[in-house]
DNA sequence: GAACCGTGGTT
DNA sequence: TAACCAAGGTT
């Protein structure tokens, strides 16, 4: 790299570090360096507004502190403790994850990046994340947030995730990731980026002059114009405000999500159940020549 | 690599 | 109001 563009990189890394230092956001899972409690954020976090997570992360925490006592619970419990949070799956990954980790790791969760990966829920960013932000390894991040900064900060680079390695400074890389998390949430973000305000606007080439990509959505198979998902949430719902009750008739559960069910729907419901006990979230049975459907 | 996986606020 | 969007992961 040219001397020029090193100064200019430092001069990044300088100006971006100032402005979290004064502009980052006091997050929870920020003032720990706990692996478990770094994780927990993490998972929930995954697609997943920050203002949503902050409704439920200290509950969960408070609830299940660490890797044993979360482990020592059934999928109905932490569903339960899921709840608003979306995305079901993670909720049983997690689960399996912490019984993974006591079971087998005497309840401390790998350091390397490779290891993490392995792990059930952790994919290439998280496993980033945990390196650096519970581990504080010197490794770049990236998500939607720094992928769309980076993206207009460095227009000609192909690659973000080699971008984000080449560019990393020396020191302060978790206030560093952090900080560009921070900046593509609260100025440079997707729809009307505040350059105005940007600590990087005099040296980003793309400041005011935004394009954002048009995007075509995809079409979701679903029943009524509603998509599976909801219903499969809507099924998750039912079956956590059934206290008590383990089980619940198919039929029934059906007129439960769909207020028009009928006995044309009931293909339609089988393979969600299916969908859904093949994730783990549920457990179908037979009842009375019928089908029960409960928590696993 | 595309499809799939919740939930709810914002525009 | 319909569409978009949000600290991704798995198959």
């Amino acid at each position: 790299m040219k001397n020029k563009a090193k100064a200019s990189l430092r001069l990044v890394h300088r100006k971006l570090l100032r402005w979290y230092e004064t502009s980052g956001r006091p997050l929870p899972w920020r003032k720990t360096r706990n692996p478990y409690k770094i994780l927990v954020s993490e998972i929930m976090l995954q697609q997943t507004q920050v203002s949503r997570v902050l409704q439920h992360y200290p509950r969960f925490i408070k609830k299940y502190p660490n890797f044993h006592s979360l482990s020592r619970v059934g999928v109905a419990e932490v569903l339960r403790a899921w709840r608003g949070l979306g995305y079901n799956n993670r909720a049983v990954r997690l689960l399996n994850l912490a019984r993974t980790v006591d079971g087998l790791h005497e309840g401390i969760l790998p350091r390397s990046i490779e290891h993490l990966r392995s792990l059930p829920g952790i994919g290439h960013y998280t496993a980033h994340a945990i390196a650096c932000f519970a581990f504080g390894a010197k490794v770049p991040v990236v998500e939607t947030n720094i992928g769309r900064v980076l993206a207009r900060l460095f227009p000609s680079r192909q690659n973000v995730w080699e971008t984000a390695g080449r560019i990393l400074p020396p020191r302060r890389v978790f206030e560093w990731n952090q900080g560009l998390m921070d900046l593509g949430a609260l100025i440079c973000t997707p729809h009307l980026p505040d350059c105005g305000h940007c600590p990087l606007r005099d040296l980003c080439p793309t400041a005011h002059r935004v394009v954002r990509p048009a995007m075509k959505k995809r079409k979701e198979p679903g029943r009524n114009g509603i998509p599976n998902r909801i219903y499969r949430g809507k099924i998750i719902e039912v079956l956590r405000n059934r206290n008590g009750r383990g089980s619940i008739a198919a039929e029934r559960l059906g007129s439960l999500i769909k207020p028009d069910f009928s006995v044309r729907d009931r293909i339609w419901l089988r393979g969600l159940l299916r969908s859904l006990e093949k994730d783990g979230l549920v457990r179908v049975g037979r009842w009375r020549g019928g089908v029960s459907v409960s928590f696993p």
